[in-house]
DNA sequence: TAACAGGCAGTTTTT
DNA sequence: CTGCCTGTTA
């Protein structure tokens, strides 16, 4: 209503508009209606942030920007799904929005990727790449260690990933990384990371962070790309801006024209109203810093982007007051924030409950208890299925499950495990993969001996010496295994029988003749079926070891189905790869490619880029269980979140900076505004980790919640609270950057070797390492410490055969 | 080559 | 208490 100031840059009022607009505050009509040059709209959570950005899309197309040239990009595909899908039924699904691209990052950049890769000539980069994902990527590594002839013990390719992820992250390709880095830690992370590009490269291959750090190298090396690009698109949206990371942030950038741009060098040239970009997201609910994140991306937009528009949107639509003020004052405590005034017209509504518990059972008993007692008191019946419990680590979910089944209350899981994950599934996506890519070895070396066909590990060892003095792919190897020295006869035959079924596969390479499958459905049953792998799972299933073993028929025949249903949709003309927009550059330009392998090709990469398969939509009638991070984004009536206690939340991992546990407590800030109407926070006095019942510290993060708009309730028996017989529990699972007042003692019956009082914070002398200081400690049984020395660094130590002295 | 036992470490996970 | 990796044995 009171809009009508910022409306008047045009004079629409045509019903279609007004009915665009009606239902909007004024905020959320200023960042609809501001169409021109940047704009940062700040959407606290529950403040109708989706509705803004499909109301503003639409309103795009509505006063004549055609939507072929507007791009809107989100993290995931179920967003950019959702998105896609509102806008389209906001306009009709007529012409209208014909070429809008909705897509998330990384499937535009593997579609930019394939079709520019020859343009742009990266070097090593084939447009018909296979995407690796994170087991592929670990595989890959730990041969590219192993090669190096390096410990993986001493290099955990974990560890090792994570950082050439962040690298990758960072922009800092494995050369710049090789220069910059002086330390022996560095100088070998940066051989293996340049080992494991050339890995990647001749596997024809590049991995999930690849997709965006090589969309950004080839938008800044060629003008031709780029500017392909800014004449397609003229509008760019961002979702969920706070967790794009710096990669993300260049592309953004390039894409949108910023002149020769880096993010440090601030200030944009001599454009008048900056490009028109619009970034939505909120810094409170930025949780995957760890995954390279940067949150400086949205807290400096109006720096970056000069002139930008601000729109903040702090009115909750979800939540009651009470839930709200919790929220707000928890988030107070961050400093590194943008803050917003919460508000919600929702008055009254139960306080959140804090209660304290005797052990996890308690806890979960009294979880149950809650969803029982609501689900059958509200005025409103509520359904199971409005309800969540949130956790932080998923180990926690255990004892979770077990209180709801014994109460008899329907729940599931969402889990990471999804269905392309599985393993029988992934097999089947490794033989298809060898199928699409002779010279994708780490899909060839996972299903080379699955089901074992008497090619074992030295046999391939032998080939791959073979291949890589030749450079020639794995599968070229087996290929000439009567060349090859030091085989068996037997493994020799059993590799010649597998070249032929793969021939057999792929007509020799030309995916044509009588022999070939005629569609992509049949080619993968037939893969499934020929390479044994569904009689293999059959024997399983019969044998009926284990529940999961049950389903993997199941999923395998599912996996044809989903490959029908892909060749079904598949639209040829709607390929990532052709552009509706005005320009036809680079068409044509590769080589013509068998139908047969292009739709598997296409196939492959969808899989690739869709994780979750099974959604985490609440399904029919049962209670969520999920981590925190799987929350955002969701919203429940009501929700009980677990295990607020120091080392859980704030987690041990993330007490190093401030910055890790400001995420900490976004991440409790994302659990509590899922919640509509109900809340309860718990901790427990003990909790049994890894089979060792210890103390607990119940979390900071609960003093920091008003009184006022929150109850605290004690539960854990008081006479066990003062633990006055020295039972043996050991330490708190915590401790690490906890005031030194909160110290807590291993107790002296439990304690090996005369280290009785060691305690977080203690001075310690070990035979060799020297002098340290304990960061954590573990009782109970075989008792350990983290240590963390002067001269060698952080060591975990067995107390019982560390001979600690302890210091003061 | 393949099955099995013992040792060791153990967040979160949009693509 | 788990699951994963390594090294051993049939």
């Amino acid at each position: 209503m009171e809009a009508t100031g910022s409306m008047n840059s045009f004079d629409h009022t045509a019903p279609f508009e007004d009915s665009l607009l009606a239902d909007l505050t004024a905020p959320q009509r200023e960042a609809v209606l501001h169409t021109e040059g940047p704009l940062l709209v700040l959407a606290a959570a529950g403040s109708g942030k989706t509705r803004v950005i499909t109301r503003r899309i639409a309103h795009l197309v509505h006063i004549g920007v055609p939507a072929w040239s507007v791009l809107a990009l989100t993290f995931t595909n179920k967003a950019s799904g959702e998105m896609r899908h509102r806008v389209q039924s906001l306009l009709g699904d007529g012409r209208q929005t014909r070429g809008l691209t909705v897509s998330t990052f990384h499937a535009l950049c593997a579609r930019l990727l394939r079709k520019y890769a020859e343009v742009a000539a990266l070097p090593g980069l084939k447009p018909d790449f296979a995407i690796y994902d994170t087991n592929d990527q670990m595989s890959l590594l730990k041969r590219v260690i192993a090669d190096l002839s390096l410990s993986t013990s001493n290099w955990p390719p974990r560890s090792v990933l994570s950082a050439i992820s962040n690298a990758k992250n960072e922009l800092l390709t494995a050369e710049m990384f090789a220069a910059r880095g002086t330390d022996f830690y560095s100088r070998s992370i940066a051989k293996i990371y340049t080992a494991y590009e050339r890995g990647l490269r001749t596997a024809g291959a590049v991995d999930f962070d690849d997709l965006l750090l090589l969309t950004a190298t080839m938008l800044e090396r060629s003008s031709e790309v780029r500017e392909d690009c800014h004449r397609r698109w003229q509008y760019l949206l961002i979702d969920e801006y706070q967790d794009t990371n710096r990669a993300q942030f260049k592309i953004a950038s390039l894409l949108i024209g910023m002149p020769e741009s880096t993010p440090d060098d601030g200030p944009l040239g001599g454009l008048t109203r900056g490009p028109n970009v619009c970034v939505v997201g909120d810094p409170d609910q930025a949780i995957y810093g760890w995954r390279g994140a940067d949150i400086s991306n949205i807290l400096d937009f109006e720096r970056n982007y000069p002139g930008a528009h601000v729109v903040t949107l702090g009115e909750n639509f979800r939540s009651t007051a009470p839930i709200l003020g919790a929220a707000d004052a928890l988030i107070r405590n961050n400093k590194r924030r943008k803050h917003k005034d919460l508000f919600t017209s929702r008055d009254g509504g139960d306080k959140p409950v804090v209660v304290t518990t005797r052990d996890e059972q308690h806890e979960a008993a009294l979880v149950t208890d809650l969803l029982r007692k609501v689900r059958h008191e509200a005025q409103e019946p509520i359904g199971w299925r409005d309800m969540a419990v949130f956790y932080r680590t998923n180990s926690l979910s255990r004892v979770m499950e077990d209180a709801l089944r014994t109460a008899g209350i329907p729940y599931t899981i969402a889990r990471g495990t999804s269905f392309f994950e599985r393993e029988e599934v992934r097999n089947a996506l490794s033989y298809l993969r060898v199928v699409a890519n002779a010279a994708d070895d780490v899909s060839l070396s996972r299903i080379v001996n699955m089901p074992t066909r008497g090619i074992g590990g030295t046999s391939i060892d032998h080939v791959r010496a073979w291949t890589s003095e030749r450079g020639l792919p794995l599968l070229e190897g087996m290929r000439h295994a009567g060349e090859v020295p030091d085989i068996s006869a037997r493994a020799r035959t059993s590799m010649g029988a597998f070249i032929e079924m793969v021939d057999h596969w792929t007509g020799a390479g030309s995916f044509m003749g009588a022999k070939v499958s005629s569609s992509l459905s049949e080619l993968v049953e037939r893969v499934i079926r020929e390479s044994g792998l569904e009689s293999h799972y059959l024997a399983l299933s019969k044998a009926g070891k284990s529940e999961a073993d049950l389903e993997r028929p199941e999923n395998l025949a599912e996996l044809v189905s989903s490959a029908r249903q892909f060749e079904n949709e598949f639209d040829p003309d709607s390929d990532p790869a052709s552009f509706p927009g005005p320009e036809a550059a680079a068409q044509g330009r590769l080589a013509p490619v068998p139908p047969l392998l292009a739709m598997l090709r296409a196939y492959l990469e969808s899989v690739a880029l869709v994780a979750d398969a099974d959604a985490v939509d609440p399904e029919q009638g049962s209670v969520t269980l999920m981590t925190l991070h799987a929350a955002k984004g969701l919203e429940f009536k009501v929700v009980a979140v677990i295990g607020l206690e120091e080392g859980l939340l704030p987690h041990s991992r993330a007490q190093n900076s401030d910055a890790e546990l400001e995420e900490e407590r976004r991440l409790l800030f994302v659990g509590i505004t899922r919640a509509m109407e109900h809340l309860q926070i718990s901790s427990s006095r003990y909790r049994t980790i890894r089979g060792v019942p210890e103390r607990t510290i119940s979390s900071r993060f609960l003093e920091e919640l008003p009184r006022e708009h929150v109850t605290f309730s004690e539960q854990a028996d008081p006479y066990r609270d003062s633990d006055p017989f020295g039972d043996d529990f050991g330490d708190d699972a915590a401790g690490a950057a906890r005031p030194s007042s909160d110290r807590r003692f291993v107790s002296p019956t439990r304690s090996a070797s005369g280290v009785g009082n060691l305690a977080t914070g203690s001075r310690v002398r070990h035979p060799q390492f020297g002098d340290g200081v304990v960061v954590t400690v573990t009782g109970g049984m075989g008792a350990r410490a983290t240590v963390k020395f002067a001269s060698v660094g952080t060591k975990t130590l067995v107390l019982q055969y560390a001979r600690l002295a302890v210091l003061d």
